[in-house]
RNA sequence: GGACCUGUGGUGCAGCUCGGAGUGCACGCCGCCCUGUCAAGGCGGAGGUCGCGGGUUCAAAUCCCGUCAGGUCCGCCA
């Protein structure tokens, strides 16, 4: 039907009888002897010109031929890629009338989010949508390239999963002939893909889909797709590579640019420097500690056991009203308080500063090579909370927005192999219960199991978290010392994961893996601060398809069929 | 489960503090005019339950309460 697409016509093409389909973007009449028509397909817009009246209208679907042709003098536009050429001679053949749209497809207004979901397959055809969603093709193309070049094998797991109530919710789906049986859909293939493991595919990956029943985010939707790989007979180096060479490939196929080799940074790091597990290294602001200094204080704000400071550049000029909602935010976040301190030529100015010792005084005048204009935030409270508070506020203060570079990757190691504990007084597992610890720290797992640092692992990008991964235990004795150490009682581990810890009876290698999101680095390349912007047909936060109407009732029919009741509300 | 922001012709806004007739702007849409425009131009026109419900008031887009929808965040996401 067509011979070029609209935007790839150039002079080269002068002279040549072509055929373009695509949508009126705009129709441009000048009495009954000359009109003008901008067609659109994906790749951009031509115009074509016409002798006479012109009977369509806007996103009419049409097939124009024509010759191309140089513009005569004068009327050429820099504005546009095609607009050296035009085509005229023209036949317009319309293949499908259009009403009016609920919305301009232009980029001169932004419009409302709903009304774009409604109506996603209009949304799609603007170029910014177009533009996202094959760059994110190319992401897609660059990775499988990348996993194939490095010997993975593409293997597709089931979306019809068995549940094991652990971690995140999951979507349910009701069994037809097994009434009162249900199956779930993955939160991701992780038991699936250490079964490939034992089943000798010693190296596999998958774009795949995962879902979770969980609140959802700009940064999260119920299902989202992520590259998973497993991989047998490496260490954690070894995965590091492989996956760095694949999110530098698909770096450098979205961005035109390659970046340079992915440092890494240990969990206690991130968490000293950066106040996070996913620091943005993109700019400074790191946090320094006090706690020396203020260790014998007199001052009783002060007096905690960690004493964390950040210098923001140019805070000086925060006003009262400014450094009282800093103070709500950190309170909101679980701190006791917000200490500040402006940086003057007549020293600190503050409602503490009078109480400071000098040597104390000196400290905070210091903070990360303070200079006058600055002000300087003081957090006292425990180790971690003093981190985590500070580490929010200099990502509110100081984060660029996500359009903005450089991509700042970032490994992130050591992650502690348990996190605190929970109402029934049993560790929790930090990332799963089949991370493998450090092997300095197996002695540990009794004694003093929250020192014991895991080899898991994440990828951070730009402060967001990309993905996460572990090596995993393949030694019965190790996976029966976390289990208890978790409180999972033989028979809970057998009946939760029993096929899998029967797999590993069989003969288990030692492996290893990650998995990252999609999504959320498509969003990154293409400087979106929302998924939802790189997904074609997203769900709302709350859940719902505002184009589907989805979720919906069923039938009485399928209900029967399921032999499912409506529960009461309550 | 919680906090905050938003909701006004098809679209994007202004109006809301300090209540006074659905008032205004831009785009789009419809009609007419126009032979080189390109986010064309000129003239004319249509289009509204100010998200919904209740309250206060002589009078509500505007104030109060509730509710729905969308968004950002906290909880949650092993």
């Amino acid at each position: 039907m067509r011979t070029l697409l609209c935007g790839s016509i150039d002079e080269g093409h002068v002279g040549a009888e072509i055929s373009v389909c695509g949508w009126v973007a705009k129709r441009r009449e000048h009495g009954e002897h000359l009109a003008f028509l901008d067609l659109r397909d994906h790749s951009g817009l031509v115009q074509a010109v016409v002798p006479g009246s012109l009977d369509v209208r806007s996103e009419y679907v049409v097939r124009v031929t024509g010759t191309v042709t140089r513009r005569p003098e004068g009327t050429v536009n820099d504005r546009l890629a095609t607009g050296q050429v035009e085509l005229t001679n023209c036949t317009v053949e319309v293949l499908s009338v259009a009403e009016a749209p609920p919305f301009q497809l232009d980029d001169r207004v932004e419009i409302d989010e709903q009304v774009r979901l409604r109506y996603r397959y209009l949304d799609l055809r603007r170029e910014a949508m177009q533009h996202n969603l094959r760059l994110r093709a190319k992401v897609n193309a660059a990775l499988r390239r990348a996993m194939d070049d490095q010997g993975f094998c593409e293997v597709e797991t089931p979306l019809l999963w068995a549940p094991t109530p652990e971690g995140a919710r999951e979507f349910v789906v009701p069994s037809r002939l097994h009434p009162g049986e249900f199956y779930v859909l993955p939160q991701s293939p992780q038991i699936a893909k250490q079964l490939l493991m034992v089943g000798g595919f010693d190296r596999y990956y998958q774009i795949a889909r995962c879902l979770r029943d969980e609140d959802l985010r700009a940064d999260r939707q119920f299902e989202f797709t992520q590259l998973d790989l497993e991989a047998s007979f490496v260490t954690q180096d070894d995965v590091l590579g492989f996956v760095s060479r694949a999110v530098l490939d698909a770096a450098e196929a979205a961005t035109g640019v390659r970046p340079g080799a992915i440092p890494s940074m240990t969990w206690a790091t991130a968490l000293d420097l950066y106040g996070t597990d996913k620091p943005d290294l993109r700019f400074g602001m790191v946090l320094c500690d006090l706690s020396a200094t203020f260790a014998t204080t007199e001052v009783k704000a002060f007096a905690a056991s960690t004493v964390k400071a950040m210098r923001v550049a140019g805070g000086a000029s925060f006003s009262r009203g400014r450094l009282d909602q800093l103070t709500d935010q950190a309170k909101a976040l679980g701190a006791k308080g917000l200490a500040w301190f402006r940086v003057t030529n007549e020293g600190l100015d503050s409602p503490l500063a009078r109480f400071l010792s000098a040597d104390e005084s000196a400290a905070i005048r210091d903070v990360d090579g303070a200079e006058v204009g600055d002000i300087v935030l003081c957090v006292a409270d425990e180790y971690v909370a003093a981190c985590r508070v500070l580490g929010s506020l200099r990502v509110a203060l100081g984060a660029p927005p996500v359009s903005e570079g450089p991509h700042h990757y970032v490994w992130v190691t050591e992650f502690p192999l348990f996190e605190g504990v929970d109402e029934d007084g049993h560790l929790q597992a930090a990332h799963h219960p089949f991370t493998m610890p450090h092997p300095d720290d197996l002695d540990l797992i009794e004694s003093r199991p929250l020192e014991v640092r895991s080899q898991a692992y994440d990828l951070v990008l730009n402060g967001w978290e990309l993905g996460s991964g572990s090596v995993r235990i393949h030694r019965a004795d190790v996976q029966s010392r976390i289990f208890s150490a978790l409180g999972i009682s033989d028979s809970e581990a057998e009946s939760r994961f029993g096929f899998l810890l029967g797999a590993f009876k069989y003969g288990a290698p030692p492996h290893a893996g990650f998995a990252f999101g999609i999504d959320r680095l498509a969003a990154i390349f293409a400087g979106v601060e929302n998924i939802r912007e790189v997904i074609a047909y997203p769900k709302t936060q709350s859940g719902t398809d505002l184009m589907t109407g989805a979720p919906k009732s069923i039938t009485e029919r399928q209900r029967r069929e399921l032999r499912l009741a409506n529960a009461p509300k309550g």
